[in-house]
DNA sequence: CATGAATGAGCGTTCATTCAT
DNA sequence: GATGAATGAACGCTCATTCAT
């Protein structure tokens, strides 16, 4: 009978904590975040019980939001390459097209308040590429290695690939396609 | 530049930072490394004038390291291919047996309190490694591709394998080997 | 004084606050408050205005409370000796059986929340039991000194007595009697 | 080597809660209290762990300035009774003349901050009080109730005396007299 | 130079109270 | 009236940096 929770006021913070995150790190003040969404200091926290837990929802927002950029459209019948090159075109997309999103998702990769559970249900958001991959890797040279480390590899090279891309934004979609060779070729 | 007094003490700092660093990311208190090293809290002030120094100094010293040791023993007159195995696996080794060290250059390398100076500076002192690079990437498949695209590439596909060979020190030298076929391929 | 809806809310927020303030102290949010009281944050503030409202209104309930048990049954044509000891007994069994109530009372007496006006009806409210107490102090060794002496030596006694039942329950009765030969000691 | 910890700030800190609490009761900012001892808000927690420890230390402190005045200059020779008066007239003296002290101690006693450890710290700090009142004890009518009971009597006709004293200074000596007298009657 | 106490801006979080639903 | 989200002032505590010893 009250006011409901906004999903809109929930998705301004998220929003905010991206694009703040990107800019200050991940020291960056929760007041700040709720200014830059347009909130009070005091409403994140009926939004995110903490700060933790704020980063924690965001790290998979933005992985989830990554993966499902990245299986968009794909091509069900197309050869394993042209489907690999689809994802591939469509991730570097995503990368260019975000960088703040990119930036915040390094952040909190790498950061340890990153609960086990939520890297967990990260790899889980990630299925549809990850079955991909996974045909990818047991009809090429890496079929003998783990999964994990196929996906780590093409991962690097995704991240390098999109580095290049931001650096040199006339040549992206050369950049891009440079990056999937590397890719091919290494476990093709 | 004015060399403080000890540069044992110096180091205790920076190799303090490393451990707390890795253990507790950027946001540790000066307090804590400083008592790590066995030093007071004021004196690591006189050893690097914010924190933001030792932050910068450290990422360097952390860097260079790394790359001394990838070069070591480089045995100047083998084959390509040997030579880059050989700093691969000097490299590899580094990353294995310096997890710390490795934490505590990732986050440093993603935060952006360091700065573009010290960026470049960590480029120079990897001269030895890029030199060998740039000789792998003007011979192979990828010699259109710009060096900084190259250099990250092999990064990339070198923190992967790390990452490997730690979560499974069992088999680490064989992981080695896999990177090491990884990129070859990708790269020759 | 336009009485609020449901005299029911009102008493289940006030029992809450006892159990909480017992619990918590005087520092217990409002929100557990109502919580506990099965209402709504905010329909709390429709029954009382402010927090110091509420400590108010439940401090005079809490001393009539008291005071009402004290006096129940009062035998009116028994000896003073007889009525006081029917009084105190029926104090002490307040106090032992219930000792939120005696926290929160004395947390409440404490705490500068409580207004003068609230302080003067809590005597008001003690009528019953004044009366009494101003008899014994006519007649005894204390007629010389003022009633508010007088009555607040009753009262730590008292206290101290309540304290000493709830330390040691199974002596209970027998601390009850102890008590009271001090006090009829003191103001015969 | 460095500036060493003041006791005379610990000490200021110590006064200046005494009066903060007496006026503002146990929610006082530390900030507060700080500023009244005349030092920084950061300050206060080189000296005092937690507000909860500074509450913890000055109880004690003000318990046992309370307990080491009422002992001060007991006539060891005399008899039981004129020890006891010497010892209650310098305990109404304190109470009379430190009201904040009176009233930070009457606070801090019932607030479930202060850990057991405390409240035996200080039963241990009235331990020479406590040895006159356990002669008084063994040699009276209450001979047969225990320690903690007999003390706690004695405490709450003290701190009955002590109101009243301070409601009505113009005779506080009377008073003084007078709740003697009431105690010496219940206890002898 | 070494030490560690002093400083005070800053942060995450809480909570009494208000107000839209 | 009932609900619970919204608000923002306030609080306890931290910590990089300075400075007295």
């Amino acid at each position: 009978m009250a006011r409901p929770r906004s999903e809109d006021k929930r998705n301004a913070i998220l929003a905010a904590a991206t694009r703040v995150i990107a800019a200050q790190g991940l020291g960056a003040p929760t007041a700040l975040i709720a200014q830059e969404a347009g909130v009070s200091n005091g409403s994140l926290f009926t939004y995110f019980k903490t700060k933790t837990d704020l980063f924690n929802d965001l790290y998979l927002e933005l992985k989830s939001g990554m993966a499902s950029s990245a299986v968009d459209g794909l091509p069900a019948r197309a050869s394993l390459h042209r489907q690999l090159f689809h994802t591939w075109s469509n991730w570097m997309r995503w990368g260019s097209e975000h960088p703040e999103r990119r930036r915040a998702l390094t952040l909190l990769g790498v950061c340890d308040e990153i609960t086990p559970q939520s890297r967990a249900a990260g790899h889980t958001v990630m299925a549809g590429l990850a079955e991909l991959m996974e045909r990818c890797r047991a009809h090429g040279s890496m079929r003998n290695v783990s999964m994990p480390f196929f996906a780590s590899i093409m991962t690097s090279v995704a991240d390098a690939t999109i580095d290049h891309m931001i650096q040199d934004p006339g040549q992206a979609e050369q950049h891009c396609k440079v990056g999937f060779d590397v890719l091919w070729r290494a476990i093709a």
